[in-house]
DNA sequence: TTGGACATGTAATGAGTTACATGATTCT
DNA sequence: AGAATCATGTAACTCATTACATGTCCAA
């Protein structure tokens, strides 16, 4: 349901499936994941289906790249998902899962389980937290004078260092008990 | 990499596949979906695999069932898949997606969708304090004296409340900016 | 007797992962 | 010359969704 509607998202410029692939991991990486051999194909399925059109761009390092543009077609696909509201509830969260049926080991590895992902909340945070400080950095209107592009980004990026920093704390709280 | 999983968690007693999805809307629904077309064939691979034995079992309502249990191999698997670590950043969050590109629609509807997703938390959170309410009614020695089972499961509960309460806050504060 | 909960599956399709394959350009 | 980065893809496989198909047992 969704690869296809994360990268006409991205295609708000022209990209190619390259440069896509790299804006996913300083962006949307932290809520979706794609591999390259997943994102080629959907390109050229969206091209088929009129929602994208592509040509082939000399690159200013290595070989020419085929970028693509958003099509009308595929702007108004984009916006019929996002107005259809949120889809909710299709989140599969491994490690709540693991976490559920950490009864069936040890004490000592549920306790190193539990560390192992307070480190990463705590990393998925300082990530933010730093993507934040260049942000603001580079952009004198950061917070409060951005316009809509950089509002819903902002909101994004808040609910993250929101939520990682209240599940560092219940980490310690379970560690602790 | 994880249904399976799932299944062998939940196999710590025996059970259909009929039953394992009632249990799978009660608990891991809030983490984890499948349907009943993906739990049948996953049971039979396990079967087929030796981390599950199965047999045919009278019901006390309606037709026999297929009662499955979880194999010394089976229980190895899942002991080693939870000591391994938490899975991390696999995530796919839709509505975060969603928003980060929320400046392709109007005012209007970015202020609609913020509400829908309010409101789904919400109900989230809702669920989890009545879930927490009827723990507590049945069973004296919560939240303080529980086995580890009941203690893992209290520390999955309690990640929810946290996270959706400041989901709750964070969406109230969008929408009022 | 009919509707609802109980019970188990298959088939077709779509989405995602892992492994493989190729080649251009640039930097050292 | 060799390594790193840039660039695009295919193939095989696994995982997940949607639609279909079938049938039992019980209560109203």
């Amino acid at each position: 349901m969704s690869l296809s509607h994360v990268l006409l998202g991205m295609l708000n410029k022209p990209a190619s499936g390259y440069e896509l692939k790299q804006y996913f991991e300083q962006s949307v990486r932290h809520f979706w994941y794609a591999e390259l051999s997943q994102i080629y194909p959907a390109l050229a399925k969206l091209e088929k289906e009129g929602m994208l059109s592509s040509k082939k761009t000399a690159s200013d390092k290595g070989p020419s790249k085929k970028v693509y543009t958003r099509t009308s077609s595929g702007k108004k696909e984009l916006q019929e998902w996002l107005a259809a509201g949120p889809v909710l509830r299709t989140e599969r969260i491994a490690y709540l899962t693991q976490l559920f049926f950490l009864d069936e080991i040890s004490n000592a590895k549920r306790i190193s389980f539990m560390e192992e992902l307070r480190d990463d909340f705590a990393a998925r945070h300082k990530e933010l937290k730093s993507a934040e400080t260049n942000w603001a950095a580079q952009d004198p209107g950061f917070p409060d004078q951005l316009p809509d592009t950089g509002l819903v980004k902002h909101m994004t990026l808040r609910s993250g260092l929101l939520k990682y920093a209240v599940m560092v704390e219940w980490c310690q709280e379970c560690i602790a008990f």
